[in-house]
DNA sequence: ACGAGATCCTGTCAGC
DNA sequence: TGCTGACAGGATCTCG
């Protein structure tokens, strides 16, 4: 659920939160959110002093003083929160990463899809999951981006979910672009002319950059690093609004199965 | 090259 | 009240 905007509010939230702390201990409290050894990844962090927070993609990324990184992908229900410690932080507290001065950066995560990587320097390039991603959305072409569908046969709303596509996006921003483009999700990429696919973008960059805006959306899980929802949800035309009137013509909202997630539409508007 | 389906995981909610 | 099943979905995998 945390897509682009949701993951830069968090970073934005993060990095002066962070910047200049050292990690005096790693608390590994569920390992499944490792993906790899508990010594390696211990080893990396401790001692380290965190240099800034940012985004790539749906990740979250901390450049640490002895050149690793530590990558975080919250997946569905991860958080990243700082020095707060509530009842739901505890409850779902998967990593905890102590600083010196006694506060502490907690990876939280109710579904436990999320996962943390620590990279040792200039590994975070050559780890294959980063290699393949997209470029960033918000800072592509109109021409770039039509060059990423030329050719091909996918269906429109497919490849805008492909991470190895185009990076960040995920079911809700797909959903809310596609609609205000009005265009169908089940399009073939390929059948869009060039006039299309620039208007998508600019809505695609106008929807993400509102979203960031208003912190993010919050469907139920999404909290932003200090523990706050975000206000994008308010502004949804039809994701999560099936059998609700489009916002638009009236039309009664559809949903249906497109590269396996729902997607909503209007029958009318979208074609 | 593409799509469909299964997989992972657990809280929430509708229906009986 | 309490149970059951459906559902949410990012990325990865297998199979067609």
């Amino acid at each position: 659920m945390p897509e682009l905007p949701e993951v830069e509010t968090i970073v934005r939230g993060l990095d002066p939160a962070v910047r200049g702390r050292r990690v005096a201990s790693v608390e590994v409290l569920d390992p499944i959110c490792l993906r790899q050894p508990r010594a390696e990844f211990t080893r990396l962090l401790a001692g380290q002093t965190i240099l800034a927070a940012h985004r790539r993609a749906k990740l979250a990324l901390f450049d640490l003083s002895g050149q690793a990184t530590l990558a975080v992908h919250l997946k569905m229900t991860g958080g990243l929160t700082v020095d707060l410690d509530s009842d739901e932080v505890r409850r779902f507290a998967r990593l905890r990463l102590n600083f010196a001065d006694a506060g502490s950066l907690v990876f939280t995560d109710v579904r436990r899809f999320g996962y943390c990587l620590a990279l040792p320097a200039g590994s975070l390039e050559s780890w294959p999951f980063f290699a393949s991603l997209g470029p960033e959305p918000l800072d592509l072409s109109p021409d770039a981006f039509a060059a990423l569908f030329t050719g091909r046969a996918a269906r429109i709303k497919s490849l805008l979910l492909d991470q190895t596509v185009i990076a960040g996006i995920g079911n809700i921003y797909a959903d809310e672009s596609l609609f205000r483009a009005r265009i169908h999700p089940q399009t073939r990429a390929s059948d869009l002319s060039a006039a299309r696919l620039k208007r998508l973008l600019g809505h695609l960059q106008q929807v993400l950059r509102q979203a960031i805006a208003e912190n993010g959306s919050s469907i139920r899980d999404y909290r932003d690093s200090g523990g706050n929802p975000g206000a994008f949800q308010n502004r949804f035309q039809v994701y999560g609004r099936a059998g609700q009137p489009c916002p638009a013509c009236g039309t009664c909202l559809r949903s249906a199965t497109v590269a396996g997630r729902t997607s909503t539409f209007c029958p009318k508007c979208q074609k």
